[in-house]
DNA sequence: TAGGCTCCGGTAAACGTTTACCAGATTGGG
DNA sequence: CCCAATCTGGTAAACGTTTACCGGAGCCTA
């Protein structure tokens, strides 16, 4: 028979303590290794635990604790590989401890994603790490969480509070954008256009503004993070009669879209474009032409919620705003000179 | 001030009937309608509700009622758009419930995912749906979680097991890929070239034995559902000196490396090579050329889901396997004659 | 008017843990 | 040899809910 226990569920602790002639707390002690004990009790309560199947109710220890061990993440896309990526990279990097990262996707939609706040904090998280979904609308949700529990806005952050923020210095990178055009862009392909991520979140806001600054020239679309943003901005590009240039965007998965678009029109990267993304998502060393790009620093990042939510147990305030340098990646989209 | 109420959290239900004046089990009552009462009494429960900022703590709940409203959902891996988009449909068909879907990663790991599984189990979940990682190894995670509650196998299973799967008819799909290569590419393209996912999954085999059973002259290639296998199996197939054919691939991913790549080196598709994938995930019809793939019809499968857990709690044995039939879309990467 | 039924609120038990406190045994020092 | 300290196991309370059960009040019927 595949499963000798029909219905290992619905074993407890006092089983496990009747089986092996202890008292319940013999057996919470043989399980959690809170106070010493002989060696021979501890052997006769683990081979209890082993014939019954009995595994810890997790439920029952947390109302006890007031701790869940568990840090909630609220991604506002699934689908935007950036988002997953991040997704990823959280959970691995508290994959070593003893928390466990729950993902839940507001899936754009800002009631959605309050009710997976509200879902999280009635489960009693130990911490929460939001990227809010609208940089207005997401108000109401990062303030609810924050509080009851440590709260970290992550990539984005809703303006006018004092909730902890970690991202990256979008301003930093596309100065590096900028210097690299400066340095390694030919004249003929100096004319520059940039195609943002639309106003809704500050990541978006911040890279457009900085752009914008250092290279008040250039021509200035204004759409979403999303692959079918960056085929319509190009192609309104290609259509003004552009043959040339350097395209800036504010993401990858834009950059992706008007690559893809512009090699099925027939035109060459980086020959008739430079193109030139930001993120530096997984695929980006992948597609052909590989893709110059502001790669942001995701592993120091992610280690970052670890101390943070840390800190904030232990100490006072953490610090405001955490933000990580990002680096420039020089590809064959837009290579030195 | 931004919060009025510091921290809300350690209000009980004892504090708001303090101060409603009120018990406990009228608190209750009034919170989840389980019983009528005078609407006087109700209001005056509401408004300490409201002033006091309670909300209600699903861990107590949850020990008591013995349900916790979640779905446990595993996922081998967030970076592969297809587990990504299944990952986010799942969460929208129950978004309306008043289940919560929360996500955990495996992150290709089948130590993470055995992991993850316990937690999810431990944290008494009222149903799992996993996405084995492995074909075999995973077999210990699936059968462990069905000892405990509803489990279903999404989109791959775990052989030799009567664990309920839902997928799709992979058989089906390829044979209406071939059906569309025998009526619309021109002989000087029939060269056909399979480009596999890897034996470690039942969808991969599947599908794989699928074609080779159709069209057995083509030539086959194994490797993983990813972008970089996709690129690196067709430079294969380019460096044996074929320049033009019919490449199906067991994924859109793999199909998405290989356009990639093959644009990259200046063939045209369709003209030089007509590319059919499977799964239609997202950016499949977004991508330069739009992509041929067979489509797997997600929502109705997640539906199966709901519908499944919802049996499994009533009745005996749920179906051992339920087959959705896929479909065909023809796009531009291989068009209709 | 007595008896029973309905309505509405409260009391307390139960869910499965962990842990503060207690008590008996053992040990060691003076 | 006695007292204190330590060690080891058990008892019971507590975490925050929900709900079975109880009981008083009001009402209807015979």
């Amino acid at each position: 028979m595949v499963s000798r226990v029909k219905s290992a569920s619905g074993v407890t602790v006092h089983d496990v303590a009747h089986h092996a002639g202890v008292s319940i707390a013999t057996v919470s002690r043989a399980l959690s290794g809170n106070r010493p004990m002989s060696e021979e009790l501890r052997e006769r309560v683990m081979d209890s635990v082993k014939t019954l199947g009995y595994q810890v109710n997790l439920v029952g220890r947390a109302l006890r604790q007031k701790r869940t061990f568990t840090l909630g993440l609220v991604i506002p896309d699934l689908e935007n590989p950036f988002f997953s990526s991040l997704a990823q990279n959280i959970s691995r990097s508290f994959a070593a401890s003893e928390v466990e990262v729950m993902i839940s996707s507001a899936d754009n939609d800002i009631d959605q994603e309050l009710r997976a706040v509200q879902s999280f904090l009635g489960r009693q998280v130990d911490g929460l790490v939001l990227i809010p979904s609208d940089e207005r609308e997401s108000l109401t949700a990062v303030e609810l969480a924050s509080g009851y529990v440590p709260t970290i806005q992550f990539d984005r952050f809703v303006p006018d509070t004092t909730i902890p923020f970690v991202g990256c210095d979008n301003a930093f990178g596309m100065s590096l954008v900028s210097e690299h055009i400066a340095n390694h862009v030919p004249k003929e392909q100096k004319t520059l256009f940039f195609i943002g991520g639309g106003e809704s979140s500050s990541s978006g806001r911040e890279r457009s503004a900085a752009f914008m600054a250092l290279q008040p020239e250039s021509q200035h679309l204004e759409g979403s993070f999303s692959f079918g943003w960056g085929q319509e901005a190009v192609k309104k590009i290609i259509d003004q009669g552009f043959t040339q240039g350097t395209i800036v965007c504010a993401a990858d998965v834009i950059a992706l879209g008007v690559s893809s678009w512009l090699l099925s029109q027939g035109f060459r990267i980086p020959e008739d474009f430079r193109l030139i993304g930001f993120d530096d998502v997984g695929v980006s060393f992948l597609a052909h032409p590989t893709l110059t790009t502001v790669r942001q620093p995701l592993a120091a990042m992610t280690e970052a919620i670890g101390e943070m939510l840390g800190d904030s147990q232990r100490a006072g305030s953490a610090p405001e705003k955490t933000l990580f340098q990002p680096e420039l990646i020089v590809r064959s989209s837009s290579p030195a000179r």
